[in-house]
DNA sequence: TGCCAGGCCGGGT
DNA sequence: ACCCGGCATGGC
């Protein structure tokens, strides 16, 4: 955990996916997908401004006008399709209850987000760690490129699945583990690993070639 | 002013 | 299995 306790060490707790409940957390998993947080935030403002931060107000609500109300996010239709099916299938297999959609078995949970339309790997493990509390690793754009970026992973060795594995094999899981070492990657990539290095004061700057996580 | 951001889907090879 | 085009706003 070479990584991990460098990056914690210059970096301190994060507290990281900023939510007021749970469902939150899984209407803002689905809206920042290839977009940046902040335009995120205006959209959920919209949506509590309406009164429709919840999957029963979204199930009741018409698509156009869910669609208008996230507008600020981007690939605005797709994303209303994508929680009106959420809210249709929590609603319909699960009485509108996320909690208890999200309390089974961990890879029995991941595989019923999957087979929904607009969930893909990291979505559903962003909803399963911050939402579910279950020990998934998420693996974003942020935590490929510092990876890539210290030669931890082949360029071309990008799949979802095969990174996640790298992390969930290596690490103990610890929920409080995977969530902060997730915050950590994003924090470390934001400051030092944007499309130009400042490998300045990186806290990585002496990794290259340990295989260690 | 174009490029990018905390991806995913559907169709093609 | 992997690759690609489309989706779309707001900030730099």
């Amino acid at each position: 955990m070479e990584i991990f306790e460098s990056l914690h060490a210059a970096y301190g707790p994060q507290q990281w996916w900023p939510a007021d409940s749970n469902e939150e957390v899984v209407i803002g998993a689905i809206l920042t997908q290839n977009t940046a947080w902040t335009n995120v935030e205006k959209a959920i403002a919209e949506l509590k401004r309406a009164d429709c931060l919840t999957f029963r107000a979204i199930d009741a609500l018409d698509e156009i006008a869910l669609a208008e109300l996230i507008r600020s996010a981007g690939t605005f239709r797709q994303k209303a399709t994508y929680l009106k099916a959420f809210a249709r299938w929590l609603v319909e297999n699960h009485d509108g209850e996320l909690d208890a959609a999200l309390s089974g078995e961990l890879d029995v949970v991941r595989g019923e987000l999957l087979a929904l339309k607009g969930i893909g790997p990291e979505t559903a493990d962003a909803i399963l760690l911050y939402a579910g509390g279950h020990p998934t690793f998420v693996v974003d754009a942020y935590a490929k490129r510092v990876l890539r970026r210290h030669y931890l992973i082949e360029p071309k060795q990008t799949r979802y699945e095969k990174v996640r594995a790298l992390f969930m094999d290596a690490l103990p899981h610890d929920v409080r583990l995977f969530d902060e070492y997730h915050a950590l990657l994003v924090e470390v990539a934001k400051r030092h690993c944007k499309s130009t290095a400042n490998c300045d004061g990186c806290p990585l700057a002496h990794f290259e070639h340990d295989g260690h996580l």
